[in-house]
DNA sequence: ACCTGAACACCGTTCAAGT
DNA sequence: ACCTGAACACCGTTCAAGT
């Protein structure tokens, strides 16, 4: 059998030491490739560092042990999660404040659809039980303030009801993340076409509390 | 140094033949309480074999692989969980709505906070992301059921909206559940006296939503 | 300073063999 | 039918040793 065009594993440039080069950002981001690629199961720090190419012993110089690594893939995987939710709701100033947040909290939950394996690591219990990590802790402050720009505005323009901004905010938050996590975990049964439109149900009653 | 009570491991009568018994529950028994006891990495198949007294091969004889016998916790879990949740709602007929459900919300909390290995193991990524499992996945609706009957007491004392009870239930769950899950993994700061009175501040503009 | 090689104490899973 | 013993292919973690 003649070698054909071997598409995958593109003849990295493995170099010999690896002295230089930034093997703590390298690790990170094989972990996550694994994670997005093989499920959680399949995230292995012998297998990150196999990815890089590098001996595993070499992880314990730039991480304390495997769930450092881990905490890691999970912050970043939070920079990425406030960063589709603000784009959400980029450019969409007119809609009105609970389309805004909706479509927000879409991108929260369509985050967790795209992502299943790395949202489970962020959210799941595995991680932080004991609060060795608080950056993993704070990084979900950036997706509630992405909830707060509509918000003000819907106060602003008097629809909801003048009340603790960062307090409406969690609550919001609090509802969309429950949703998230029944539906990846198929508590809750939506055809994945459906998910935002019914994501809209669940925040019509609260909104409704939440108006004037 | 003389041998005192040994409070603890009290002398199980270990058989030499194990032929009788029931391996499958015992094995499900240890499981459960390795959980609660060195929490979610501490269950291991070999342990709880290890814990009755017997080859950890043999549990393959019962359960097809170590996630059919977490299935098997969790699901004696979900079971524990809707009981707490009928129990907070027995004998207070007379209180108003919103006061029972903040009680049956508070004890799916406080379940989270009491048994919070069991709890993410129920909740969690790991368990059922095939939908291998769909006798957990129903499991949850034990728990919703139990807010059904405040809500449709609600309804008929005509302080609620006519609506989808299932709906109403399933709303309240998804706040419940997210509040749940943020207060175990930390992203909600609440002191543990304060769970159920905080939960009282997100449930009520809700159910000042759902009220006509 | 950064990485390798080898070792240790564990896993989950399989399978022939025992009773 | 139900369990044991031994083996296999993996882990995470540690540590002396190399460069």
């Amino acid at each position: 059998m003649p070698t054909p065009s071997r598409a995958k594993r593109p003849a990295r440039p493995r170099r010999k030491t690896y002295h230089h080069g930034d093997l703590k950002r390298a690790l990170r981001d094989a972990a996550t490739r694994l994670l997005a690629e093989r499920g959680g199961d399949g995230l292995t720090l012998r297998e990150a560092a196999r990815l890089v190419g590098v001996n595993h012993a070499a992880a314990y110089r730039h991480f304390a042990d495997k769930r450092a690594l881990l905490a890691a893939v999970a912050e970043e995987g939070y920079a990425a999660l406030a960063r589709r939710m603000r784009d959400a709701d980029a450019g969409t100033a007119r809609a009105d404040v609970a389309e805004r947040l909706r479509r927000i909290g879409t991108a929260y939950v369509e985050f967790a659809r795209a992502e299943p394996a790395l949202f489970g690591l962020m959210t799941g219990p595995r991680l932080n039980e004991d609060g060795r990590f608080p950056a993993v802790e704070q990084a979900l402050q950036q997706g509630v303030d992405a909830l707060e720009a509509p918000l003000r505005d819907g106060q602003a323009a008097g629809v909801l009801r003048a009340a603790s901004i960062e307090g409406q905010a969690l609550t919001l938050l609090t509802l969309i993340h429950g949703y998230a996590a029944l539906v990846l975990t198929r508590r809750i049964h939506v055809k994945p076409a459906r998910i935002g439109e019914y994501l809209g149900t669940l925040l019509e009653p609260l909104l409704r509390g939440l108006s004037r």
